[in-house]
RNA sequence: GGGGUCUUAGCUCAGCUGGGAGAGCAUCUGCCUUACAAGCAGAGGGUCAUAGGUUCGAGCCCUAUAGGCCCCACCA
């Protein structure tokens, strides 16, 4: 006896049940075994400081959807999960709420504020987790890791020596993006564009020794000219041929500086003369290298002018540049100033305008590294989902620089590097392994470089770090390479191409072969969500209101892979509406099973629709199986939801329903129709499982109590047994048939049919005997004489067509019921309809060409559906002429 | 400057390697019908951005154009 089912579905109290139910019962965990084949994993790992968000509610989908059909197809699946130290994030985030207490970072010191952020990772970091778990991640959370725990510690030290040594990892003098907030280092990629009107002014210096000749210059940032080293102009500049090697006067700093030419130049921009500040410029610095030109940093870490700027020092950047801008105006030497807009960098994170400057800093060369991971794709041994990433991705590896890992933050991997302070000499070991005494000098006075990593690097090592990578573990022999890797477009720098060539250094192989690349959620504008809009939507709100299940299949749906998506609340409702129907459909077919003793059906007892249900069943699920396997996620889950709502509720529950209500008096037939329902009820839900676990469990332990878990079923496979076109076909015709009966009139007093329901059946005693009874059922409701049940042969040919209202069985057609003039009007369309299709059939099948180079199958397809046309010809013309055309 | 992507119903979007224009929502009509009104039965609505080309056949492939979005690089 099933439990009392609710008239709607509530997730709620249900969802956290059943997932505390599946921890408990193990079934996230994966474990080495050699007999079953591994399938891996790893979940991008959320930040200490995060929130779920919508991204990581569809990133954690869409994993979730394919752990979960991997581990029902048999494969031994881990997910594996953990945390991101994420080091500026949370540095910037502790700062903050030290500063609310007043606490300020360097009160603390280095080892006091370390303490302070390990506080806030015990405190917040679950809080993702759990968050996490509400969507119905089924990870397996007792290997969740941490990006500083002891292991991936390891791992981090252990390859930073490794490329020490072979000299991919060096320390230098270059220029790197500064963040003046942040006071740290960034990398490339951490630094975004973003177009800022500003101003170009046109500067005169002064050629020296030549009184009253200028040369004009133009810059956005004046400033800046406080560094200047050189002038440059393009060497075949003729304009400017005479005044190389020649030098100007810098004005306001009153110096001299050569010009120099150099071809980076760009003669049709500007005036053709560029300023040189190799400190402040990375094109600069690289003219500076070639000329030899000194190199001024004006700058201190606040981005004030420093002691190289005289009397401009302590000044903001932006004070000095105007009162500098306002000072070369008094002398005269500001020609003129034009509105220009150009694209500034700014911080990722912070917005701040970043400053170049030249700083030592680790780098990571990438011109080796980068090699295996351009070749990764073009072997194959990597792709993208969809490919088209794998331009952008190739574009970056082959235009990529060296990679600054080195930050000026506390919160992060230190850097595991020494310095002699009495010799300067450099030793990187791993902490363990600490130098005592300087290996040159024999002192002892050595000093840990103070920096940390960039926060990616460490998750560049992500995929096998948590297998237990340096170690040879069984883990890491067995789980890696893992398989597939989901995440967004927006982290393909950042992460996918850092793993990619992090896993060939050090593993010899690609972390995973599968990378499913999905988009933004944006919402109902389609504006990115931002805290500053303050148009995000929480996942977790959704969730309380509609259910999880209800959320994923919104964000799995009506979008393709790698595109953006908008997020509404009426798609939401749309997949609530879903859950509620698959919920009433279950809940009615156990009503019936409750009183029911099922045995198994022989063949000959089941009818067309259940031989028709069950190879339906039987190919949606060869379909979905196929789209889950091409990672069209989206597709396979339309195809079950089309196949539940349209086929199994709409016409199978209705056409069988009569066979229910009169069980008693056909007990096989009953039987049939129920075994069925059951059967292909279950098959059903395990297909949608993945993407809305909560409901298919719930279900599915009610309607079968003998199973444990749906989790642990297997996945339904194709079974060419169960294919059966011969009913496919059959009722797919009687429900063409049913729907070409439209238009019945609803102007009279009895109940106008609910949907037209489909039976062949055949002997015309039990078509004049179902007659009888409908016609009683009618007249019982209506006044006998508007109803004249007329003999349902006609036009329709021997199969008779049964419509079902509730429990009556109606013939059709019902010649008085129908509107004979629109019923006219759509016959004839429907001929035009089909003389095209029939026109088109034949020009294909009498085609040479067609029948010599399309596939067979698609032939035989086409001579089919000419079959079908013709004998839908024949019925519609039939039809017609019965009605006097 | 380079690359990518989009333009399909009123809205948001699917449409796999070329072969019957689809879904959800919205609209309109009729229904509280013993699983479900969060539902049922129907209806209306599309020159698939534009112009060429390839093909027996193009929403899909090629070329060009227009408009939108994104990424990368960046001329100070």
């Amino acid at each position: 006896m099933p439990k009392e089912l609710n008239k709607t579905y509530d997730p709620k109290g249900i969802e956290d049940r059943l997932y505390k139910t599946w921890e408990e019962k193990g079934y996230f965990h994966a474990e080495v075994d050699r007999d079953k084949k591994p399938f891996t994993i790893v979940m991008p790992p959320p930040n200490i400081t995060g929130q779920l968000h919508m991204g990581h509610a569809l990133d954690n989908t869409l994993q979730d959807i394919l752990i979960r059909y991997k581990r029902m197809q048999g494969y031994n699946a881990l997910w594996q999960p953990g945390t991101d130290h994420a080091s500026i994030a949370t540095e910037v985030k502790v700062i903050e709420s030290l500063k609310a207490q007043g606490i300020e970072k360097d009160d603390l010191g280095r080892e006091g504020f370390l303490e302070k952020c390990w506080e806030w990772r015990k405190e917040y970091g679950g809080r993702i987790i759990n968050q996490l778990k509400k969507m119905g991640s089924s990870a397996d959370w007792q290997r969740e890791r941490f990006t500083m725990d002891s292991g991936c510690n390891d791992a981090v030290e252990e390859v930073f020596v490794r490329l020490y040594k072979k000299g991919l990892i060096y320390k230098g003098k270059r220029i790197i993006n500064w963040c003046p907030v942040c006071q740290t280092s960034i990398s490339d990629a951490e630094v975004e564009y973003e177009d800022q009107a500003g101003h170009f002014w046109h500067i005169l210096y002064p050629i020296a020794g030549e009184e009253g000749r200028y040369v004009e210059i133009a810059t956005t940032r004046p400033e800046t000219m406080l560094g200047d080293t050189a002038l440059a102009v393009n060497p075949d500049d003729e304009r400017y041929k005479d005044i190389v090697g020649k030098n100007v006067i810098l004005p306001l700093v009153n110096k001299e500086i050569p010009v120099v030419a150099d071809s980076y130049v760009d003669m049709e921009f500007g005036t053709g003369v560029v300023k040189i500040t190799p400190a402040h410029d990375p094109n600069d610095f690289e003219v500076g290298k070639r000329h030899d030109l000194p190199v001024i940093n004006i700058l201190n870490d606040d981005a004030t002018i420093n002691e190289n700027g005289g009397k401009y020092q302590g000044m903001d950047r932006y004070e000095a540049r105007k009162v500098i801008v306002k000072e070369l105006e008094e002398l005269g030497l500001l020609k003129k100033v034009e509105d220009y807009n150009h694209n500034v960098g700014t911080h990722d994170r912070c917005g701040t305008t970043v400053e170049p400057m030249v700083k030592p800093q680790w780098f990571v060369a990438m011109e080796e590294l980068a090699k295996p991971a351009i070749e990764s794709i073009k072997k194959k041994e990597l792709r993208f989902v969809p490919d088209r990433f794998d331009k952008t991705y190739l574009h970056w590896l082959e235009n990529i620089r060296d990679w600054c890992i080195s930050r000026q933050l506390w919160w992060g991997h230190r850097i595991p590097a020494w310095y002699c302070d009495d010799c300067g000499e450099i030793i990187v070991a791993k902490t363990k392994d600490a130098p005592k005494v300087c290996p040159k000098c024999g002192c002892t006075h050595l000093t840990q470089d103070p920096d940390t990593l960039d926060t990616w690097f460490s998750s560049a090592l992500w995929p096998f770090s948590t297998l237990g990578w340096p170690e040879k573990t069984e883990d890491l022999d067995y789980f890696y390479p893992t398989d597939v890797l989901v995440t967004g477009y927006d982290i393909i720098f950042f992460w996918v191409v850092r793993m990619v060539f992090s896993g060939y250094e050090h593993t010899g192989k690609s972390p995973f072969h599968t990378v499913l690349i999905h988009g933004l959620v944006r919402d109902s504008q389609g504006r990115k969500m931002s805290k500053s809009l303050g148009n995000g939507i929480d996942p977790l709100e959704v969730i309380d209101k509609y259910g999880a299940d209800a959320l994923r299949l919104t964000l799995v749906t009506g979008n393709a892979p790698g595109n953006d998506m908008r997020f509404y609340w009426e798609r939401v409702e749309a997949s609530r509406n879903f859950a509620n129907k698959v919920w009433n459909a279950s809940r009615f077919i156990m009503m019936h099973l409750s009183e029911a003793d099922l045995k198994k059906p022989a063949e000959n007892e089941l009818s067309t629709e259940d031989k028709w249900i069950i190879s339906r069943i039987n190919t949606v699920a060869k379909d979905v199986t196929e789209n889950m396997d091409r990672f069209e996620l989206g597709i396979a889950v339309q195809k079950v939801y089309d196949f539940i709502w349209d086929e199994f509720c709409d016409w199978y529950i209705e056409i069988v329903k009569p066979r229910m209500y009169k069980k008693e008096e056909d007990k096989v037939s009953a039987n049939a129709a129920l075994y069925t329902l059951r059967s292909v009820l279950s098959d059903a839900l395990k297909l949608l499982h993945p993407f809305m676990p909560f409901i298919t469990e719930e279900i599915y332990t009610t309607l079968c109590p003998e199973e444990e878990s749906i989790m642990i079923s297997s996945w339904p496979e194709y079974d060419e047994k169960k294919a059966d076109p011969a009913s496919e076909e059959k009722i797919e015709r009687a429900i063409e048939l049913v729907k070409g009966v439209r238009n019945v009139r609803t102007d009279m007093d009895v109940p106008p049919a609910r949907k037209a329901k489909v039976i062949i059946t055949s002997p015309k005693e039990e078509v004049l005997k179902a007659f009888e009874e409908v016609k009683n059922a009618y007249m019982s409701l209506a006044s006998a004489s508007e109803i004249v049940v007329q003999d349902g042969k006609e036009g329709i040919g021997d199969d008779a067509v049964s419509v079902v209202i509730t429990d009556a069985v109606v013939y059709l057609p019902l010649q008085d019921l129908v509107d004979m003039e629109k019923e006219k009007e759509r016959l004839l369309k429907e001929k035009d309809r089909l003389q095209g299709e029939i026109k088109r059939s034949e020009a294909m099948l009498s085609n040479e060409k067609f029948l010599s180079k399309a596939p067979k199958e698609k032939v035989e397809e086409e001579k089919k559906k000419a079959e079908k046309y013709k004998q839908m010809m024949q019925d519609v013309s039939d039809r017609l002429s019965a009605m006097g055309e």
